[in-house]
DNA sequence: AACACATTAGACCGATCGGTCAAGTCCACC
DNA sequence: GGTGGACTTGACCGATCGGTCTAATGTGTT
């Protein structure tokens, strides 16, 4: 993982969060106790309560922290230079290097922080809902915006439809979150990003 | 839903059986508990356990039941005549037209019934963990003979990678249940399927 | 009628769930 | 040095968790 053991004496409620953010990220949200966040981050259940409302509220702010790490990468690439095809290209390159990492480290690969919840949370209730609704849908705007630069660059192809393209693309990423998740091969894993990029057509450049 | 409300006496393990893959593909495993699929199958808790272990155990059972239905559309379509790369666009016909049923029954698309309980599960302990891994490398192996049978055929290219695109286009189902789970939109799941046939490059016939 | 056996019934178990609370510690400011 | 508010502490709450167990209730066989 990326964070833990910060033996340096942070903040509680970032402690906290940090434990969080890898617990719900490797186990889930309903699999994953308070009393379990509280025992990873060295933490008592009083000061949990002090700093957060409830689980429910601590899932939404880990929810806008996984996505402030995704949504950075993603417009980085929007203001790099260079062909936007190969732009979005280099978006997967970086998933599968996290994913490499993940699974020289730990031996495991955890899939996307947001997705595995996303998943797991599902259409019902959840007041988190509305939140990963609107990630999804930013992560979905960045990717039609790279599409479109990439056509306006001529390295993606003007009978590409943008929108569902974009959309595509991040199936693809959370497929490969699934995929990876389970079977646990992070070969496969670059195969498939590979793969996903034959969805955005080529332009003439 | 398929078959809850089948208020004709059929056994009580599978009413069990049916209440549980309900429940756990509309709301995951570790949110729902024995007693709450005893109610939803009119069942008391002494005969669940009297037929099932334990929850883990009905949990591989409720997998292996899954995997029938969708095992079952792929042999169908392996065994179908026609271009090969026809049948596999019809298998993702078959995706969108569950996922349309779902909304238009439910108002809810639930998503993968298979895949929601393996980016659940993770990669952590969980017996039912290889079960999904058998799962998940037959669904491959499904889509790899059609895109080999595409080759012999014509209606795939011989550039091609069988096992790299197979793994690909397994993701792309599954990035569509995550998504359709949390944006609940029909139509997008249709347009991501469209474009995840591109990941499949049409041959010279 | 008596027995065996499969199934039903639901009270019960310790553990854990998310969450509360009153008391205590600490430190900044007056 | 006293006061107030932020933070910590951990005991405690009722509900639910997965799972067990004993007793009752069929039901078919002899």
């Amino acid at each position: 993982m990326t964070d833990t053991a910060d033996l340096a004496e942070t903040g509680t409620r970032d402690r906290i969060l940090s434990a969080a953010r890898n617990l719900l990220h490797r186990e889930g949200y309903s699999a994953v106790g308070v009393a379990e966040i509280c025992r990873e981050a060295g933490v008592v259940k009083g000061s949990f309560y002090h700093f957060f409302p409830s689980k429910a509220d601590l899932l939404s702010e880990v929810l806008r922290r996984n996505w402030r790490g995704a949504n950075g990468a993603l417009e980085t690439l929007l203001e790099s230079p260079g062909p936007a095809r190969d732009r979005i290209a280099r978006f997967f390159q970086i998933v599968v290097a996290n994913a490499r990492r993940m699974h020289r480290e730990d031996g495991v690969i955890y899939g996307c922080n947001i997705g595995v919840l996303a998943s797991e949370l599902g259409p019902s209730l959840s007041e988190a809902e509305e939140e990963l609704r609107g990630i999804f849908n930013q992560w979905r705007r960045h990717f039609a915006a790279l599409i479109r630069a990439g056509q306006k660059d001529g390295s993606v192809s003007e009978s590409c439809d943008p929108d569902a393209t974009a959309a595509a693309l991040l199936a693809s990423i959370q497929g490969m979150s699934v995929l990876g998740r389970t079977l646990n091969d992070p070969d496969m894993i670059e195969a498939v990003a590979n793969s996903a990029l034959a969805q955005v057509p080529a332009g003439n450049h």
